[in-house]
DNA sequence: CCTGATAATGTAGTTTTATTACAAAAATTA
DNA sequence: TAATTTTTGTAATAAAACTACATTATCAGG
């Protein structure tokens, strides 16, 4: 893994410099911020060692050079700091905390972006291809997933509804068919009801697919299981980013069944678009 | 603003460059990785220009020249962002459309956390620390992002509601009293039911606070407006990014809240959470 | 569609920065 | 202590970046 942080490997091998590169090591280390703007002159005269002392200490650590070398210090800073004090503080303010929200919230979905199995896209992406109804399930927070998601696939021109009442759900898991889809949205997938119900859809032969944590009972029992893994936050203050990440991922599929659905599908998608426009005040003035 | 990615800085601003920077542009944006190891001799051939051009590509994003770029660049490198600004093509596959989704929308939310007012923010945790009653309105995919809200403040301890129905709207705007906090929230604020809604609610003397786009009608006519610009998504394919970057606000709402009500109120969330428990199965097995 | 003004870009020379070869100085060993 | 190895620095070289200025392209007003 490409991934250490090169300041903790100099760190780490501070004992086996020896008497200009650990000068140079302790130039560095009291202010790596300003090691990586300053020139090789400069640092050497800081550390009170010859310029070729610095470049021999950038080649210990397998650099090309100096310049090499300041890349990967820069590149090094970077992820100590996001790892550090990014939760919110109980004396935080709006300046401290709202970036702070915002940077765990981006973070997470990298995370998840580079965690998704395309793979299981696909395959999400064809049953719902084939889907002759969608069913969208969510209880909670996954309750204004589920509903975002009705609002996004009704515009496909087949028939979608979306339930976070728990009779309901099970009414319509009993009397499902094969050909139905019933997308089952949970961040925990152990909400009893829910994993209940997708038992009862899946045993009458429906396609049920999970957006869920990985490992999960509810992912277990499915058809299909679109797996999320989002850190779980130990923060108090921190909100729950998972519904976000899954909003993403129904863009995502509803992209997927755009494309698949050809060009042509385009003019319909214009056509619910501009049904709306009555309802709204026109941009000019 | 410090805070933002330079390769974000730099997609953002593509259209304002003139040729010869588009053309350095274009060829650090096609492997960002690689010019931060190149020269500027060699990253100039790269893109077909002369020297002075990437010299002066640089100086134009607030750099102090090549080297101080390449190294701004490599840190951009490192945090959760990658390619910017590439739309959907109608024949990109799973493994295309799924990161470009991804980076767009937090491309989108980066934009956001470093445009968003912080003493609108405060103002409007004000006064929902104040409201007696808060109702979350909002219709389509706003009406999800309002569901969101309500069970996100509902746990704090005071009468909060949605509504996804003009008519229930109407009737509670017209009863408000001036210690309820209508919470409005339209991704276009042109909505004519919204805009009515609305007004009926400020003449009635109650606090009326919309999460909308900045300039809109709704905007103006409200007590407070809290403005998220996020670019407008020609792209066909591309899903709307503002109903997720009104999510986050919202968790900054509550974040806010939360901090203002002091450390005793965990406590009660505390509570709350553990309430859910006896619905959920277990972890161990 | 010209002409002058302005902006964009490139050329060539200068300066700064980094690297290399080699020599001097320590340190180590026998 | 002398031979040997390792470390460090000096000075020269090479590479890279930058600057001033010249040329070219672009655009507005006549």
């Amino acid at each position: 893994m490409q991934h250490q942080n090169l300041l903790m490997i100099i760190s780490n091998e501070l004992d086996s410099l020896n008497k200009s590169e650990r000068k140079v090591a302790d130039a560095i280390m009291l202010d790596p911020e300003a090691a990586t703007h300053s020139s090789i002159a400069s640092l050497a005269l800081k550390a009170s060692v010859s310029e070729p002392s610095v470049n021999r200490f950038c080649k210990r650590f397998n650099t090309a050079g100096f310049p090499d070398f300041k890349i990967k210090l820069a590149k090094s800073l970077v992820s100590g700091v996001r790892f550090v004090n990014q939760n919110v503080d109980s004396d935080d303010t709006v300046e401290h905390f709202t970036p702070k929200i915002f940077d765990s919230t981006i973070n997470d979905l990298s995370l998840v972006r580079d965690s998704i199995d395309h793979g299981v896209v696909n395959e999400v992406v064809n049953r719902l291809i084939d889907a002759e109804r969608i069913y969208f399930f969510g209880l909670g927070t996954s309750g204004a997933v589920a509903r975002d998601a009705e609002n996004k696939f009704f515009r496909f021109n087949l028939p979608v509804s979306f339930h976070d009442d728990v009779l309901m759900m099970r009414m319509l898991a009993s009397t499902g068919r094969s050909s139905d889809v019933f997308f089952v949205i949970s961040h925990t997938g152990r909400t009893k009801e829910v994993i209940e119900i997708s038992e009862i859809a899946v045993d009458k032969g429906s396609t049920v697919i999970a957006l869920t944590s990985p490992g999960s009972p509810l992912s277990s029992i499915c058809s299909i299981s679109l797996e999320v893994n989002v850190p779980e936050n130990t923060d108090e203050y921190m909100a729950m980013t998972s519904r976000i990440a899954h909003l993403v991922i129904l863009d995502v599929l509803a992209t997927g069944f755009t494309l698949r659905r050809g060009p042509d599908f385009l003019s319909h998608l214009e056509k619910i678009k501009s049904s709306l426009k009555p309802t709204r005040l026109s941009k000019d003035k």
